[in-house]
DNA sequence: GTCTATACCCGGATAGAC
DNA sequence: GTCTATCCGGGTATAGAC
């Protein structure tokens, strides 16, 4: 794992993003309208082609494959979470405080709840790093170091319990009539100092 | 969501589960045996076929469809790990307190990694919960309440830390190096009185 | 009541013509 | 760069043999 350190940008960190043509730019940015407003049926190759106007055979002239279309998506939403959680974190107060945790879960859940098919995509199952740039997943995680004050092992914890509570809350896993404000705040508690 | 307490099996806590024809029970059996194996790419219909000796469609005579074996299979596990976990809180002292924390934990770590598969089964997605006995899925959880000592908000944060744990270690997504024994303890120290 | 054969639909992907 | 034709694999409905 490379040393990246939370900042504004991944650029900014030395994280050098993928190229991609113009014409392969469009497929993701429709693959990205088609599974953000349908879900994960409705992302196939053939819809990718109706969108555009083409048919699903020609998009294998601009993309590999639908595996690649979708790395590529996992890497812009990486790009545009690290930096609201680092937003997030660079303006709440001094590393390590309780007001920083609150305000690190609580961008990263508005993430998760505003995009739910984008957050399942980007954190279920197996994640494929030969298809994204070196560094940009240690820097999109990055906030939570700072949010914890740099001890790693509390910082994976944390992160551990963002992700878990986002992803139950956006899979409907709670009970009905549980309180979910509730559940983050206890969740903060936890983890302030 | 009806008030089933923590107990030994779901049975005793009034949850009645699913009946099922003997031929049935043995194709859910094969479905357990492959997906633990071989993984959710090799758990089609036609596969399952093979494991009984017998065609794909004829199983549409035992099995409503190939979500109804999921079901089954999610109930069988829900039921087993609830009563695992109940296991381990059981024993380990008084609820609420710190080592009852460190063997929940501990439990729903070993659960999980010992049965990758079978846990992103249960724990991936939406929960058909058409398809499941009232209340299993409350029972389950419920040694989450008695390790946190009643504590309605912060037993849902603990079993959110715990899955978000669990998850992200079976789907490796922690940095080469991390140590997740270190994170875990981590985590229990957060939710340790 | 149990199984088989057949077939349909869908989705990913390739080959080759224009 | 786009097309058409085509293959493959997976879920599953139907019809009918035994």
């Amino acid at each position: 794992m490379s040393a990246v350190e939370a900042g504004p940008s991944p650029e900014a960190a030395g994280v050098v993003r993928t190229p991609r043509s113009a014409r392969a730019h469009q497929v993701v940015a429709a693959a990205r309208t088609v599974l953000e407003a349908e879900g994960p049926e409705a992302l196939t190759m053939r819809r990718l082609g109706e969108e555009l106007g083409i048919r699903a055979p020609s998009l294998y002239k601009h993309v590999p494959d639908k595996a690649a279309v979708e790395a590529a998506l996992i890497e812009e939403v990486l790009a545009e979470t690290g930096a609201v959680l680092y937003q997030a974190v660079s303006r709440a107060g001094p590393p390590g405080s309780r007001p920083v945790v609150e305000a690190l879960l609580a961008a990263y859940r508005a993430q998760a709840v505003a995009h739910p098919h984008l957050y399942r995509l980007v954190t279920t199952g197996r994640l494929p790093r030969a298809a994204l740039p070196e560094g940009l997943e240690a820097w999109s995680g990055a906030p939570f170091d700072v949010a914890v004050g740099g001890d790693e092992d509390r910082a994976r914890a944390l992160w551990s319990l963002a992700h878990g509570m986002a992803i139950l809350e956006v899979d409907g896993r709670y009970p009905e009539g549980a309180d979910l404000d509730a559940m983050w705040r206890a969740g903060a508690a936890a983890f302030g100092p």
